[in-house]
DNA sequence: AATAATTTTTAGACATGGCTAAAAATTATA
DNA sequence: TATAATTTTTAGCCATGTCTAAAAATTATT
């Protein structure tokens, strides 16, 4: 068993290594992620290196063993199960859900977590558009692309968030950008980078940085 | 905010309060009920102390404050309403969900024991039929007597357990015995303090110790 | 290749929560 | 009431997880 500080770092090291395609996933990175000193990554790294979560070699950065990615995927597992209960049953929005879930999956008892998968009907994707990895920890990898990247003329089905923050999460709220909906790129602005796009009968303009935040399935 | 610790020895001194008629609850009362030492305690209960949850004077044993016991209830109160979820919505059997809820309790978010209490419907009583407070932390207590005492003859619905624990609970199921269950003392056997009892439409021998451990109202 | 900048590790400290063994206080017994 | 038994507290130690400051290693720059 692991304590709640131990899965915290270790999803943070899936998440990270995840995102980048570097080997190795640095201790100032992890140190960054989670809000805390390098010198105290240094430390959890070697009690989880012990315990076979993470290969560590000194200043060469941790990578998880395969005993280690089971563990983050079932954390993860459960942090979004746990979330798609909060906005399903229990009334939250998708920017409150994190904090709560943060919590909720370091409960410990695989019968909760199975029962709770099947009272939610199997969900296959969380409030955020992210696949929920299976008891297995297998995720099916969802063909998705940045809106940035879609050319004047495309068009396709918002499937996800890449920033979960609450301030983009009540933004996309205000402007009426779901899960679900469809979006048209309209025009691409190339003096800021900016996107005319098109979300059901009206035209709205967003940032590039909003553009670089929502994935897109064409 | 308390430490997972911290709530849990509150929540020890809450229910050695609640039915041990002394004012002051003693260290190694506190100790054994948690299951650890008797020197621990005395260093918790300075701290709980300084933070205003107890009262307590050397070698007096210890009183919660009012705001030690507005905790204590609202603890109670997350535990019970989880269990309520759990035997409700997830399937668990309520010899099985102590351990669960044991964890639970202690994950900090006032809407989600809200929401939680709205989605179940406000429910009064937990798997074992003792009253969840409120969100004031005011419970309503129940009329019921043991079924120990009892006399010949006389009869009442069960509504609640003394004994928590798995092999107890998993007795009753064996022998039907259930909360709401109607039950009507046939025989009171003086040599051992057994009881034979009516159930529904059989008839039950049952031992002095589950007697003490079933509670009725009249 | 040598030096400078950056990253990472180590050393030493602190807070929390637990333990054992010994001392002190309280309660029971003779 | 003196002594014995029990309970409670204190003292000192340990594990976890965090931090700052200094040392060591790596990476970047001249
Ligand atoms: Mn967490
Ligand atoms: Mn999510
Ligand atoms: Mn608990
Ligand atoms: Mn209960």
């Amino acid at each position: 068993m692991f304590s709640q500080s131990e899965e915290n770092y270790i999803k943070a090291i899936y998440h990270l290594a995840v995102d980048s395609s570097v080997k190795g996933i640095s201790t100032n990175a992890i140190a960054k992620k989670l809000a805390t000193k390098a010198s105290s990554v240094t430390d959890m790294i070697k009690k989880l290196s012990e315990k076979k979560v993470v290969v560590y070699k000194k200043y060469q950065g941790v990578t998880l063993t395969d005993f280690g990615k089971k563990t983050a995927t079932n954390i993860i597992r459960k942090h979004r199960l746990w979330e798609v209960f909060l906005v399903e049953k229990l009334n939250f929005s998708w920017d409150e859900v994190h904090e709560v879930a943060e919590q909720l999956e370091h409960i410990k008892s695989p019968k909760l977590i199975n029962e709770l998968d099947i009272f939610l009907g199997f969900p296959k994707r969380d409030p955020h558009g992210d696949p929920i990895p299976d008891s297995e920890g297998n995720l099916q990898i969802i063909e998705k692309s940045l809106l940035a990247v879609l050319n004047k003329g495309e068009e396709g089905i918002c499937v996800g968030v890449d920033d979960t923050s609450s301030e983009f999460l009540q933004f996309l709220d205000k402007q009426g950008i779901a899960l679900g909906k469809r979006i048209k790129v309209i025009e691409k602005e190339p003096f800021d980078g900016s996107f005319l796009i098109q979300l059901e009968d009206k035209e709205l303009s967003i940032s590039n940085k909003i553009a670089n935040n929502l994935y897109i399935q064409k």
